[in-house]
DNA sequence: TCTGGGGTCCTTAATCTA
DNA sequence: TCTGTAGATTAAGGACCC
């Protein structure tokens, strides 16, 4: 018997926020549509219609920028909590269809079809229903592509967006990553792009022709080898079902820079409830409470300290973090954000249980799985989808 | 041409500790 | 016992992603 070929689908909700308000608002379908900060305000695009695209504008690009761009356009502020349940179902659908699916953000999700061709059909196929299935059920169109990892995947799947499918095999890889300009690479951005700028190089093709030692030179070790092998199509094939979050922050821009100390308090004292509040709710306790900065320049500071014991307690956050404003030698200058967060917990017994079964998901080693199989007595229910059930199955 | 919010991961520097 | 140092841990910042 020879190994399964990897193979992965990566699905994209097409212009996500924006899509769902045109779905929602009839007066909203064929135009130029902003989702984001209003013009006037301090913000940015969070994602716009194909309509708006035409006019220049893409996400990130500041909103009065894109007001200039197109005055005509309407714009709405984000309705996140509406995201949140529209994409929540459409996950749901997708572990409905399939066994192995990692939520990779809030419009974008990984698909282990390996080996699946015998029960759902081709490549083709599975990309087609999958699909369908999302617009039955949505009224959303998403992208698909598909291919031997991660990687490949989630360029194909921006290569054939909007409403496409895409499925590069194997022996196309090369062929396909050739043309790409580099910025397609996963970690490559402006500052990576400036420094290799010297290289005058443009598509991922050109990459591999760089002697590994010259592109060490201008990026470091690390940097370089990643690249080198993302321009080789080598990547991940691995997907991840459960992932414990690593941190809970909440942050905020002020209209105008505010100096009044008794208004930065409450502010945090604002936030760190918030904060504190999604802990509790998600059982978590942190020791590291970050405080976070931003003034006129731009200039942004961390102030982090390890407290002796976890907390979600609000009081003490707030505490912890207004005494990082003031005892750890930031400017005294007009704040233009301020931000507290939380993070480093201990991984909760049963959350520990679930990633080392996932973990060993594919494992024929006796004794890993005994030891999983008394983890899913111990919790009452099966720790996997994908693994343990097949075998118990078969 | 002014740059949100919520995250993750990586690198580097400082500090602690065996 | 003293000192120097390697390695671990913590802190800060940077880059990137959606």
């Amino acid at each position: 018997m020879h190994a399964i070929e990897p193979l992965i689908a990566h699905v994209d909700l097409d212009a996500f926020f924006a899509s769902v308000e045109q779905r929602d608002n009839p007066a909203y379908r064929g135009k130029p549509l902003i989702v984001g900060a209003l013009p006037g305000r301090r913000g940015v695009v969070a994602a716009c219609s194909y309509e708006a695209r035409a006019f220049g504008i893409h996400s990130a690009m500041p909103i009065n920028k894109a007001y200039r761009l197109c005055p005509e356009g309407i714009y709405v502020q984000p309705g996140i909590g509406k995201y949140s349940i529209e994409s929540r179902r459409i996950m749901q659908l997708l572990e409905d269809l399939l066994p192995a699916v990692e939520k990779a953000s809030i419009d974008e999700a990984y698909l282990d079809i390996s080996g699946l061709e015998n029960i759902l059909g081709s490549p083709e196929q599975i990309g087609s229903a999958i699909r369908a299935r999302i617009a039955e059920a949505s009224g959303l169109t998403a992208s698909v592509g598909i291919g031997p990892n991660r990687l490949i995947a989630k360029l194909a799947s921006e290569a054939c967006k909007p409403d496409g499918l895409k499925i590069v095999r194997a022996d196309e890889v090369l062929d396909f990553l050739a043309p790409l300009p580099l910025s397609n690479l996963r970690g490559m951005g402006k500052q990576t792009l400036r420094k290799i700028a010297a290289l005058n190089i443009r598509t991922v093709g050109e990459l591999r022709t760089v002697a590994p030692a010259t592109l060490e030179t201008h990026i470091g070790k690390a940097a370089a080898a990643s690249f080198r092998r993302q321009a080789l199509g080598i990547a991940s094939s691995k997907i991840v079902t459960t992932r414990q979050r690593k941190s809970i922050s909440k942050e905020t821009t002020f209209s105008q820079d505010v100096s009044d100390p008794a208004r930065l308090h409450d502010v945090l004292r604002d936030l760190a409830a918030q904060v504190t509040q999604t802990a509790r709710r998600e059982q978590l306790a942190g020791r590291v409470v970050t405080l976070k900065v931003r003034y006129a320049d731009f200039a942004t500071f961390t102030r982090q300290t390890t407290l002796g014991q976890p907390t979600h307690d609000e009081r003490l956050l707030l505490t912890t973090a207004w005494n990082l404003f003031n005892n750890s030698k930031l400017p005294t200058e007009p704040v233009r954000l301020i931000g507290v967060g939380i993070s480093d917990w201990d991984v909760p017994e049963q959350a520990q249980a679930q990633l080392f079964a996932q973990s060993a998901a594919n494992t024929t080693n006796p004794k890993i799985l005994e030891a999983i199989d008394k983890l899913t007595d111990k919790y009452g229910k099966p720790l996997l989808r994908v693994g343990v059930n097949k075998r118990s199955s078969s």
